[in-house]
DNA sequence: GTTACTTTGATATTCAATTTCACTGGAGGG
DNA sequence: CCCTCCAGTGAAATTGAATATCAAAGTAAC
């Protein structure tokens, strides 16, 4: 956690940027996170502990911090976008459950191989991809 | 062609819908386009012959589209829905280019039966998934 | 402390998706 | 064939998330 506060500290002076007070704070409260969460979730966490600070601060810390590789960008289609915290480099893709809403993380290399496949077929450069499995959790499937 | 016009004759009649003009020239109109179209493009298309209907019902005949199955709903995170003609149950998937924004559709049924497994071992009920590949096409690539 | 920046945060704007509502028009019963 | 009833229509309004604006505040170097 502190090695990822030192990968935000020097993506952000490398980009000439500074560290203020507030990035640290959001930066903190982002990676204290476990789930995939959404701008206005992140801000409302923020706000407890610092009234101060603005959501859109909160909006801009998140893009930021996508770009230096801290947080992914989700878009699951459900009209927000959420962030999650990246675990040194690994891929993962997500089962969703459509009734109650829970996001199931999973990790498939013989799927990733075939897509480097396909892409290879249409000399397609991947630069990254989605995959997401829409359905009934077992939870949900059960009752 | 006519045989989709059937489908959607079929859907309105058993939701106690009425067949108006107005959805009619839509659903002829959507079937006649090749590519992914968003909502605003397919109103302008409607519009050129037809300029009396509005976005509201291009927006909602589109929507009845999806629910009978005669669309599909594609989000590729572009910020604009897009709709695509389905072809009699096949799955397919989408390669898109970062550049141009060319789409390419792909089938690999492999890639489905891993994502089988997968569920399986979550004891998921996969109702749908997507599979997004993104990068650069061959054009941009050697360009 | 002063200067020259960037950052902040309240607010405004944008843009697609969606809803509203008064008016219009299918379709089944008569 | 007409009538009536309820669904459909379309212009406009609303929503909601994402993003931009800008004056005030903060930061780091001098």
């Amino acid at each position: 956690m502190s090695e990822k506060r030192e990968i935000f500290r020097k993506y952000i002076s490398q980009q000439g940027l500074k560290l203020t007070r507030q990035r640290q704070v959001i930066l903190d409260e982002f990676l204290r996170m476990e789930a995939h969460l959404s701008t206005e979730e992140l801000y409302l966490k923020v706000r407890k502990k610092h009234p101060h600070i603005g959501y859109a601060t909160v909006y801009r810390t998140l893009k930021l911090l996508a770009e230096c590789g801290l947080a992914k960008e989700r878009d699951f289609g459900a009209g927000q976008t959420l962030y999650e915290v990246t675990h040194r480099g690994q891929h993962h893709d997500h089962l969703i459950c459509t009734e109650c809403g829970e996001i199931i993380e999973f990790e498939d290399l013989r799927i990733e191989e075939l897509q480097k496949q396909v892409a290879k077929k249409y000399d397609f450069t991947i630069r990254d991809h989605r995959l997401e499995i829409y359905g009934r959790c077992s939870k949900c499937s059960s009752s």
